[in-house]
DNA sequence: CATGAATGAGTGTTCATTCAT
DNA sequence: GATGAATGAACACTCATTCAT
């Protein structure tokens, strides 16, 4: 029954055997993302990452010592590099801030969002009670480099006037709410074929975006409704 | 060994056996939702809830008819009820709307998010993969009305001249938003025990509707940094 | 899931519950009866009987101390009687032996073979091995009468002459090997909607009884292929 | 309990490891032939199966889907294959049809009937309501071939002159049934210990035998109780 | 290194049996 | 007596993990 599930990649995984051999813990790795992501830690079994990896049940188990062990390799595998690379272009920019985070939160979307990465911050919300320590290592590794970069260019526009005074703390989830609701409803009700609920992302982040920034211009006026 | 944990609760079961028929549901279903927003559908066991709820394995079956249906269960009990009350509280509503806006989050906030409840919601968008049919009647008996009712809110005041009129589509997803990631942040990273990371949620779900009103209230002003 | 199938007995089921309280154990018999033959012993389920005898499970524990007790009640009752009621016949037959065996295994099956109650040697076939007292048992109370019967029958045939001598503990299951035959077959491949294959019984027992007497009758001749 | 049964067969299983994968199908359903003959489908257990092969439980589900899936590929292994030989061998044969025919009884008794594989048959019948595709099947592929056998003798018979005509149809089952209760009672009856009931088997073939023979060899005489 | 046959602990589910009402 | 809610032992089946080849 397995075997019929699993015998449709058979063609492709002779191609990938021949190649490196070198490559193996990358594959699985890849291999585990896509089924952790489209089922579940829990319902994702062990041989299907293996054979959609192109290598045996046994092999899988030579690189990882465990299924957690997988599933954690597969966390940490995909986060690292991208912050230095952001904090990079980050340091490079010169427009106003405004553009800034717009241009900011295009790019999450194109590079992150939009990619088979995002479901990772979803499966590590959905598996962080199972994996504690798992979840305080993301969310130290991922959240908090990502929670400082949003700060950061924040505070660049309070600094520059551009944006009025906030409580950095709470508006820095303002930004990231909208970026981890996303990912959670895209792997979620996004993605089960209910088209009149799916939410169209550029067009959602655009707004959320231009709202916020709406809300965090400075303006000489009395009378709004918020103070904080 | 799981006989050790359970052991302990035998003294009680004969007392139990006295009540009544009809409260057995419901204690499942308490018992069931506390464990599945504990540990996640897969790695709660179907004996656990049964024992949590001061009854037998075998009792659990006798009342639904697999794991599956329990969990179906769970989701259907802490959810329909909400709905009719929130609406009728609307209609009586005479305020202003940004007002009212408020009131609607903070008494979600009170009565849902801070609840167990707010479990099912994170656990709901965690399984969805799993059970598509089940994200299907979620989002139709749950995220649907809710939906409507946030658009009711939005559409009062723009119709009353409080709010500058919106793409209600992408408005309401501004105030779901920021609800739904509350949830999964505080059954995931939120129940991560890291302290600094954590959100005050009732802090924060006021920003976000301050914000959030602050973009839409309607400005004499040129120059905002929207265009939407 | 049960109660569905159960459900649709309910009604006749109240109106017997009106009637005679002392007559319990012998509907609990009677579908026991209907039930282990439908189904086989394991495949019956204990509240099954007890719905269809229009009782609780509870009750069928009162008449009976387990499902195996049940069994072998149903088939202690359905046997005894009717060997004298035979015999007496028996006695009082005048006419010629040949005809006096047509006569004994047409009698047979309209009291026996075409009623449920053919069911139970069936079923006491298939269940011998997990029931061997009781396999004894019914051999003794049930076989070993039949096989008197049958060897009275033909000791009488060949004490008036009308069949050759034979050997007698062969010759018996001449006549009971069709009768136990036909109950097997009619209650496993004959249940089983397969027109083509289906025995026609009394055609059948007719083709036996006449192929036997024809080889029972005795005969001047020299030179027939026989010779035991 | 069971653990303790099975506990001292544990010496053997690195030993058996070698053992190539070919081999435990075989050994899987000789097992299981053994136990379901010996105490029916639903007593016996897959655990005892497994052991009994020498594996574990978890094997037996690596080449078998399910229990049912064993039971069917137990009664598949155990009857084609001989159709073609007996075919062959008929085509080969050139005395007369008498003896044919007690050859015929004398193979295969000596081939099935005294082997377990007679065991199935009867196992089918006692099984044939609970799986009814399964009875289906065995009758298209036993029965059937088996009944066709058995006309084709009789037809040469009566096409040479040896034997009366006859309706094909019921004279078939003169020697099916025999062949067919012989089974059923040596694993039910037979099998219960009471030497005293106990049929010889070769005896009883003979006796079946040169009975129907004496009854459908052709005889000058009037004044036979036979019509039909 | 790689394999995949083998394992066996673990879990959902069933159902005969009990017993408080 | 009769009930039916409750029990818990039993069993089919799964799947992460091991290890001989």
């Amino acid at each position: 029954m397995i075997t019929k599930i699993l015998s449709d990649t058979c063609a492709k995984v002779h191609a990938k055997r021949e190649r490196r051999k070198e490559a193996r813990p990358g594959e699985l790795l890849a291999a585990a993302l896509e089924l952790f992501v489209e089922k579940g830690f829990a319902a994702t079994r062990a041989e299907e990452v293996a054979h959609r990896a192109g290598v045996s049940k046994g092999t899988l188990f030579l690189y990882f010592a465990s299924k957690e062990e997988l599933f954690k390799a597969v966390v940490r595998e995909n986060l690292a590099g991208r912050f230095p690379e952001w904090e990079a272009e980050f340091d490079a920019y010169t427009g106003g801030t405004p553009d800034m985070l717009r241009y900011a939160l295009k790019m999450w979307w194109q590079r992150i969002g939009a990619t088979p990465a995002s479901g990772i911050t979803k499966l590590m919300m959905s598996e962080a009670v199972n994996f504690p320590e798992l979840a305080a290592f993301y969310e130290k590794e991922v959240i908090e480099p990502g929670r400082a970069l949003i700060r950061r260019i924040l505070q660049r526009g309070v600094d520059r006037g551009e944006f009025r005074p906030v409580n950095m703390e709470h508006a820095v989830y303002m930004v990231l709410a909208p970026m981890l609701f996303l990912m959670s409803w895209k792997h979620s009700f996004g993605a089960c074929g209910n088209r009149a609920a799916t939410v169209d992302p550029e067009k959602y982040l655009d707004v959320q975006v231009e709202t916020l920034l709406y809300g965090l211009c400075p303006r000489d006026t009395g009378g709004t409704p918020t103070s904080n």
